[in-house]
DNA sequence: AATTCTTACAACCGCAGTTCG
DNA sequence: GCGAACTGCGGTTGTAAGAAT
């Protein structure tokens, strides 16, 4: 069965977009909210398909956009934050408000990469270029049993990936300033910003897919039972009362919240401790 | 002035995860 | 439970603008 088609592939315009259809999809989003991709082009008379106009209102139209140049601030989180989360540009512009993930994965290729090997470091792995090219960067993984250890380097591995029932442990004193040197982990960060993820005016599937907070996309909780931001979909990965029987919930030690992020430090990163159990 | 090269960034493509019928 | 559709993400490409030759 399923649903019918997404958009109609040979009547839909591409390339640049036109001032008119800025306009229009601009009008027709601030009218009737965002959302209801798949509708929307028809709805609002472009002849584009709904992942376009998505992309086109959330990298270049969305009105908290702050373009312009990038701080020397924006630069240097930007370097932190892609050292410790990798290419996860949607998360690392979460922490930029106003700045979209393709933009900050446009300016990370344009001018940062370039900023950062003419200081001798690695991009790719925020080690010294000499270092990095003699390493694998790849974290350590022994394979004995569910309680795998992976030691993850400050190199921007992905730590997401982590196959269910494995034990992520940052060793003690692997993120320094050894391993790292210029590397500074007293990151300062903030919960996300959940504005762009507000539901739409529409709500149904939107709504329903818009009420996941930032740690409950990790598949993350707070203080082993629920995220906190109260919301009945978080509880439900919470509470661990879902199909797989809440086998997959990453509960974080008392005293951080996800990501490691220490609760009585002012927010400042700590990755000493991330296990799932 | 014309041509070539470089830079910047908007937009597209394909994939994966999630949801619906 | 299954297959198709939807959404979001990351990688890549296309191209306009500016710089260099």
């Amino acid at each position: 069965m399923g649903r019918s088609p997404c958009c109609e592939k040979a009547h839909t315009n591409k390339g640049a977009w036109t001032k008119e259809e800025d306009e229009r999809l601009v009008s027709y989003i601030q009218a009737h909210g965002e959302g209801c991709w798949r509708s929307l082009p028809k709805a609002a008379g472009l002849l584009r398909c709904g992942k376009s106009c998505r992309l086109r209102w959330i990298n270049y139209l969305r009105p908290d956009l702050k373009r312009g140049k990038f701080s020397d601030e924006e630069d240097e989180l930007i370097i932190k934050l892609h050292s410790l989360l990798g290419n996860k540009w949607s998360l690392i512009a979460g922490r930029l408000p106003g700045r979209t993930d393709n933009e900050i994965k446009n300016y990370w290729n344009t001018h940062i990469r370039r900023k950062l090997l003419s200081r001798g470091i690695d991009p790719a792995t925020h080690r010294p270029l000499h270092e990095s090219a003699s390493q694998d960067p790849k974290p350590t993984q022994d394979s004995t049993d569910k309680n795998t250890i992976i030691s993850f380097s400050s190199s921007p591995q992905k730590p997401e990936e982590n196959p269910k029932g494995l034990a992520i442990t940052c060793k003690e004193g692997k993120l320094d300033q050894e391993t790292s040197p210029g590397l500074d982990l007293e990151l300062s960060i903030s919960l996300p910003d959940h504005s762009r993820h507000q539901g739409s005016k529409n709500g149904g599937n939107d709504e329903r897919r818009t009420t996941r907070c930032f740690a409950c996309s990790l598949g993350v909780t707070t203080n082993g039972t629920m995220c906190g931001c109260g919301r009945a979909r978080c509880e439900v990965f919470g509470a661990g009362n879902s199909s797989g029987g809440g086998s997959n919930d990453v509960i974080v030690s008392p005293g951080y919240d996800f990501l490691g992020l220490a609760n009585n430090r002012s927010s400042i990163l700590d990755f000493r401790t991330l296990e799932m159990k």
